[in-house]
Parts: structure tokens; C-alpha cells; sequence
DNA sequence: AGCACGCCGACT
DNA sequence: GTCGGCGTGCTC
């Protein structure tokens, strides 16, 4: 063995380059000794399935000339992996899953390749165009291609690859505008979906019933220009609310649902459909933002403000960053729509990304219900009303409402950690270096930032001056019970995260639902809406609070009538409040533009990029020490974690239980945020390839860094 | 992460 | 002279 093994090895290695690699490869496992190679393109580009970081990228392996028509690019195989290799001697390796991503005619790995060990299914699931894209989403989020192809192309089910997908209907007959007759520039956006152009869109939707609808007609526009289109909603009821649109606009077979609920066999069927290209529409919850939609034309994305768009699973994308990755990759329109407006959204507006779709003021009056607001001085002066523990603006909006129908009640989930706010007004107490919210630690309640960890003596508010500071409180699910005690004739039903309610009969009931569970009522809508303790969603600590409360307003309140069929909603919070002054004149656009100039002016996202690193004290240590960060970067932290609360459900990113991590924030300004990623990345990668000790948790864009 | 290689000390 | 400890480095 030796020097002579050695020599013939690098002869075998030339032999293949140059093609002329008739026989395999000498060191390669029994099995395939002397089995020929493929005389075309001997070379298979691998994807392993590991989402390792530091083994981030693709492996050559020799294709087998039994091989050789199946393992196209795209499909499924299993390749020895993870053996040790010495003198050109190759044992055993474990068998794992990976992708073809490409054939070649050479290979730069100097060593011998090990051959295909089986091609799994000849369907091509993974398209250069989907490669391209998961690629960008790992690029973007710092985390392995691997990882993100896992979240992009659904395990196998054989029998549904078995069966043949239904020849593609030829493009649907192009939609009348319907209601997007009622916002000024919607004709003019339809109209250039129709002529295949890519128009770009934020839009505000009008309260009420017809947003599905109108979302519809987006999607069959682009059909009807002989392009795809795909939709995400944030949760299964509201794509079946847009799969029921669609179905009502063109029938059946021009599209399909891509939620959880169908189960994986049906649902990998209508993946393999669209994969085919015999369907080119997609409704579908957060996963289907990665479906392999053919010459997509338009993403459409509805709620972009609600948390269930984020990924859970790492490397955690949110599916407005992935459309928007798609629609500049694929030439695609862009549709981002909602009742409310995020602040990422309101960016898109202001650089100019997306145009703004808004109908203009006195259409919005028409189609809103009435708003009132009840701040803290309010008395309960009727008796009826104190007994509810309810102002008697809000006790008499929901005894009008219930003689004309149903009406609902909007009680705050808990499992949210109220943190500190102002005594005088509740203004949360933030940092005076880094505007990091503020806790109470250990129990001489020392005053400490929870992003840098400076302490904060001798607070006072930026608002009002004010020095004492309260715990904000929750406790309203109790007032929706004795509500229904002030009620006693009334039916009370419930609609919350375990039974959610699918709709409700227009009649007088009282319906109490926490944010996002609400039924859609039949008929003209709510008589009256009731949203309790406004102070529990806009007390929280995250930055988003104020969006969100808005938010959560905004989506119950379109659900009520407009104010001339008399249409009421009463929330319970500061009228001085921006979140309650935006609802109150429904104008999420405006609220969306102050709340992003404020975060703009604070270093806050979208405006800046953050990434969390969490782990070991040495662990967060060690990753800053050999992260080269660009010079514009800032580092935040490390700050303790909290430990975890044994009632609170452990969710992954949480620290093991017993285990006391730290975290530090990092924040690039505006067009840093792919240096910020690359560097991440590599360092996490070196710290795993040399071993120093455990592994970081890293997160770009992380979601509780109130 | 696995997993194998390889260079060191206690055994046949 | 050989077995096997775990430190080190690679995975086509």
C-alpha cells in the first residue's frame, strides 16, 4: 500500500476526469466492484439531507450505469455517507437521503467518489428553480440548505407518486374586476396582472365579507394570463375561506389547498400536482410558500402581521421574506394583503418595493362599523354593568347589538408575559442606551434591560416623567363569563385555539373568542363588537405590541357591520393611544407608517437587521469571538435568559431545562443584512468543524426580542 | 454528529 | 507482537 496505492489513485481520479472511466473506481464497496459507471455525465452533484452547517455544502458521487437514466436532477437518492476514508480504502458509510441537484461530466474532489447507492423515486422534486430558491432562504436566515429543502419538498408517500396527476385545465376565462372596483388603483393592478407584467402591492382590504374574493380574482388574473399563482394565509380557516372563493370563480380543478389538514398522502398528491405542472394555482397555509408553482406570475400573501407566518422549524423563514425572495427570483407579482398593516409591509411601501392599494376615505367609512373607545376614568354607573365589571358605553353597545344580532366579545389569550409599563401612562418602561424593554430582576427588583443588560436606576418615564412603574395585568376571560351572567337570556358560545368555531347563525348570541379564533358570522355581520382589555395586548413588552393589538382589532371589527346597518365595536383602552386612535379612525396604513418611523428612529426592525445568538455563557462567548462582523454591526448583550417557567410549554429555542443560557442581540443597519448572515454562518461553522465545545442558536429576524 | 484512523500503554 | 484506550479530523 503507500506510495503505490497513492499514485494509482490519483491515476483513477484523472482516468474519471477524463471520462474515459470505464471501470469504477478500485477502493468503492463490494457491491459495485467492477459495476460500470455511467459513459455520460458520470458524476452525480449531492445534496445530503444533514443540516449541518459546516457541511453546508454539495458531495460528487459516480453514477452507476444501472443508474444512469433515473438519477436526473431532482431526485430523490441514498448515498453512503460519514465513513472515514484512508488510502483510497472506502468502508461502509451510513445510508442517507439527498437530492440530485446536478449531473456532471467531471468532478473537483481529488479523492475516489463513492458511487450512488440507490435512486429512491424518479420524480424530480427538487427543480433548479426551488434549489435557487431554498438556497436564498438559507443565505438569507444563516442556516443550512439542507434545513430549508426539508421544509420545501415534503416527505415521499409512494403510492401518491404512483398515481398520474389529471392533464392541466387549459387557463381560465380572465375574472371581472368585482370589488376591486372599490379601490382606485385595483383595476389598474388587475389589469397589469393581466398583462403579464409583475406589479407590486401592499393592500389595505375594506372591511367586511369580500376579501376572499377579491383575492380570488387576483390569483385567476394571473391564471388567465397563462401564468401560476400561489396564496399563504396564516391559518387553515382563512385558506379554506380563499380555496372557497376560487372554487366559486372558476370550479373546481384550477387549483389546489395545501394546508396540514388534508394529511399527507392527499396532500403530497396535490404537491406532486403542482410539481408536475398539472396545477398551476396554490391556496395554502405558510409551508406552501415553497410550492414548485410552474412560471409563477403572482404571490399573494394575506396577514402578514400574524405570527403564524413564521416557520417554527429551523431555519425559522417567514413567509412574507420568501414570497418577496420569489416574486424578485421569478419575475412574480407580489400581493401583500391584510385588514391591518405590518411595519414590514409599510417598508416595502416607503423604498418603493411594492406600490400602495388602498381605497380611499369615505369608502372606508361606508364599509367600517362605528368605533368607540372606553378609557380607565370611565364609571360603571349602571348596576348591571358593575356587576359585569363592564363601562356602561360597552354594556349598553352590547345590549343595542344583541337585539339585531350576534355579537362578539374579543378576550386576550393568555400565556403572554406582561413585563413593566408606567404607573401613570403605561408608556413600557424601556432602555435608555439601547431601547430594550425593561425587567424587574431577582427579588430587590433591580431594574435591568433585557437586550443589554445595563441597569437602569432612577427610571423615568420618556413620556410623561412619571417614576413608579406597574406590573400590567391580565384578567378578562372572567369579565366575558359575567357578561354572559348580565345576559342570562342570551346564548354564550365560546371560540378559542383547542375549539375554534367555524361560523355563527345571525342571530342574537353573544360569542366570545380570543384574537384570531373568531367566527365568521353569517349574514351581514356582527351587530357589535366587544374588545376587552386593551391594556393586555398593548402592556406587552415586544416591540410589535402596539401592531398588534391594532391588528387583532382590525380583524375582529371587519367582521361587523358597517355603522349605517348600524355596526358597533367598543375597545377597552386609552383613547390617547396611537394603536386606539388608528382603530378608531380605521386607518391601519397610517398607523403602520408611525410605527415604522419610530422603529426606524430606535435602531428597531424592519429598518434594522437583528440576529440572536442564545446558548452556554462560553458557548455566545466563544461565537462573538471569532465572528468577523461588519464594522457598521452592534452588539447587544450577552443578557441571562430567563429560566424556564415550569407551567410555560418548552418550545424549541428555549434552553434545556436546569440550564442557564445567555443571549446577545446583533443589529446591522439597513443592506448589511446578508454580510450579517454570511458571518453568522461561517462562524458557527467553524466553531462546529474545530469542536469548540457546544453549539449557538442562532436566529435572524427572532420574534421575542421584546 | 458519527465514525474510523492512529499512536500510546498492558496484555499474551 | 497485538489489543484497544480515546484524541483528531473527515465526510464525495
Amino acid at each position: 500500500m503507500g506510495g503505490s496505492e497513492r499514485a494509482g489513485r490519483e491515476g483513477e481520479q484523472l482516468a474519471l476526469v477524463g471520462q474515459a472511466a470505464r471501470t469504477a473506481p478500485r477502493a468503492r464497496p463490494r457491491t459495485w466492484r467492477n459495476a460500470p459507471l455511467a459513459e455520460r455525465l458520470p458524476v452525480a452533484r449531492v445534496l445530503v439531507d444533514k443540516g449541518l452547517v459546516h457541511l453546508d455544502r454539495l458531495f460528487d458521487y459516480a453514477v452507476p450505469a444501472a443508474m444512469d437514466a433515473e438519477a436526473r436532477p431532482g431526485v430523490r437518492v441514498r448515498v453512503r455517507f460519514g465513513a472515514g476514508q484512508r488510502d483510497g480504502r472506502r468502508e461502509g458509510g451510513r445510508l442517507i437521503n439527498g437530492f440530485v441537484v446536478e449531473r456532471r461530466a467531471d468532478s473537483d474532489f481529488p479523492g475516489v467518489l463513492a458511487p450512488l447507492a440507490q435512486v429512491l423515486s424518479t420524480e424530480p422534486v427538487l427543480s433548479p428553480g426551488l434549489l435557487r430558491l431554498c438556497r436564498a432562504v438559507a443565505d438569507r436566515y444563516a442556516g443550512a440548505l439542507a434545513d430549508v429543502v426539508q421544509l420545501a419538498v415534503p416527505p415521499r408517500m409512494a403510492r401518491a407518486e404512483r398515481q398520474p396527476s389529471p392533464p392541466a385545465p387549459p387557463p381560465p376565462a380572465p375574472p371581472g374586476p368585482g370589488g376591486w372596483s372599490r379601490y382606485p388603483s385595483g383595476p389598474a393592478y388587475l389589469a397589469a396582472l393581466a398583462r403579464g407584467e409583475a406589479p407590486r402591492a401592499v393592500w389595505t382590504a375594506l372591511p367586511g365579507p369580500h376579501w376572499p374574493d377579491e383575492l380570488a380574482r387576483a390569483l385567476a388574473t394571473a391564471l388567465a394570463a397563462g401564468r401560476g399563482a400561489l396564496a399563504v394565509l396564516p391559518d387553515g380557516r382563512a385558506a379554506a375561506r380563499a380555496d372557497a372563493a376560487l372554487t366559486a370563480l372558476l370550479g373546481p380543478g384550477h387549483h389546489v389547498l395545501l394546508t396540514a389538514d388534508a394529511g399527507p398522502e392527499a396532500r403530497y398528491r396535490r404537491w406532486l400536482a403542482v410539481s408536475r405542472g398539472a396545477v398551476r394555482c396554490v391556496v395554502g397555509t405558510r409551508a406552501a410558500m415553497f410550492a414548485p408553482v410552474a412560471r409563477l406570475g403572482l404571490v399573494a400573501l394575506w396577514d402578514d402581521g400574524d405570527a403564524a407566518h413564521h416557520d417554527d422549524r429551523a431555519p425559522q423563514p417567514h413567509a412574507r421574506e420568501v414570497l418577496a425572495l420569489r416574486a424578485v427570483q421569478e419575475g412574480a407579482a407580489a400581493l401583500f394583503g391584510g385588514l391591518s398593516r405590518s411595519a414590514e409591509s409599510a417598508r416595502l411601501v416607503e423604498t418603493g418595493w411594492a406600490g400602495e392599494l388602498a381605497a380611499a376615505r369615505e369608502a372606508v367609512r361606508a364599509a367600517a362599523p362605528l368605533v368607540r373607545t372606553v378609557g380607565d376614568g370611565d364609571q360603571a354607573r349602571d348596576p348591571a354593568a358593575r356587576a359585569a365589571r363592564l363601562p356602561t358605553l360597552a354594556w349598553q353597545a352590547v345590549r343595542e347589538g344583541l337585539a339585531r344580532g350576534p355579537v362578539l366579545v374579543q378576550v386576550p389569550r393568555r400565556g403572554y408575559v406582561p413585563r413593566l409599563a408606567c404607573a401613570r401612562c403605561r408608556t413600557p418602561a424601556r432602555c435608555a442606551h439601547c431601547h430594550g424593554p425593561l425587567a424587574a430582576v431577582g427579588a430587590a427588583e433591580v431594574l435591568r434591560c433585557a437586550w443589554c443588560g445595563q441597569d437602569a436606576p432612577g427610571w423615568h418615564c420618556a413620556e410623561c416623567g412619571g417614576a413608579r412603574l406597574r406590573a400590567v395585568v391580565v384578567g378578562a376571560r372572567r369579565t366575558a363569563e359575567e357578561l354572559g351572567r348580565a345576559f342570562p337570556a342570551v346564548q354564550v358560545r365560546t371560540s378559542g385555539r383547542d375549539h375554534v368555531l367555524g361560523a355563527v347563525p345571525d342571530r342574537p348570541a353573544l360569542v366570545v373568542s380570543t384574537p384570531g379564533a373568531e367566527p365568521v358570522p353569517e349574514g351581514p355581520g356582527y351587530a357589535a363588537a366587544l374588545l376587552l382589555d386593551g391594556w393586555a395586548l398593548l402592556g406587552r413588552p415586544d416591540l410589535r405590541a402596539g401592531e398588534e393589538a391594532l391588528r387583532c382589532w382590525l380583524n375582529a371589527a371587519a367582521l361587523v357591520r358597517p355603522q349605517a346597518e348600524g355596526g358597533t365595536v367598543v375597545v377597552l383602552g386609552e383613547p390617547t393611544e396611537r394603536a386606539v386612535q388608528s382603530l378608531v379612525r380605521w386607518d391601519p396604513a397610517g398607523h403602520a407608517r408611525r410605527e415604522l418611523a419610530d422603529r426606524s428612529f430606535l435602531g428597531f426592525p424592519p429598518v434594522a437587521r437583528m440576529a440572536a445568538v442564545s446558548g452556554s455563557p462560553e458557548a455566545v462567548a466563544g461565537l462573538l469571538g471569532s465572528l468577523r462582523l461588519p464594522a457598521s454591526a452592534e452588539v447587544l448583550g450577552p443578557v441571562p435568559l430567563p429560566v424556564a417557567e415550569p407551567g410555560r410549554p418548552r418550545r424549541p429555542g428555549d434552553p434545556p431545562a436546569g440550564e442557564r443560557w445567555e443571549r446577545a442581540l446583533i443589529r446591522v443597519p439597513p443592506g448589511h443584512g446578508a454580510e450579517l448572515a454570511a458571518a453568522l454562518k461561517s462562524a458557527q461553522a467553524g466553531r462546529l468543524a474545530r469542536r469548540e465545545g457546544p453549539p449557538v442558536r442562532i436566529r435572524v429576524d427572532p420574534q421575542d426580542i421584546g
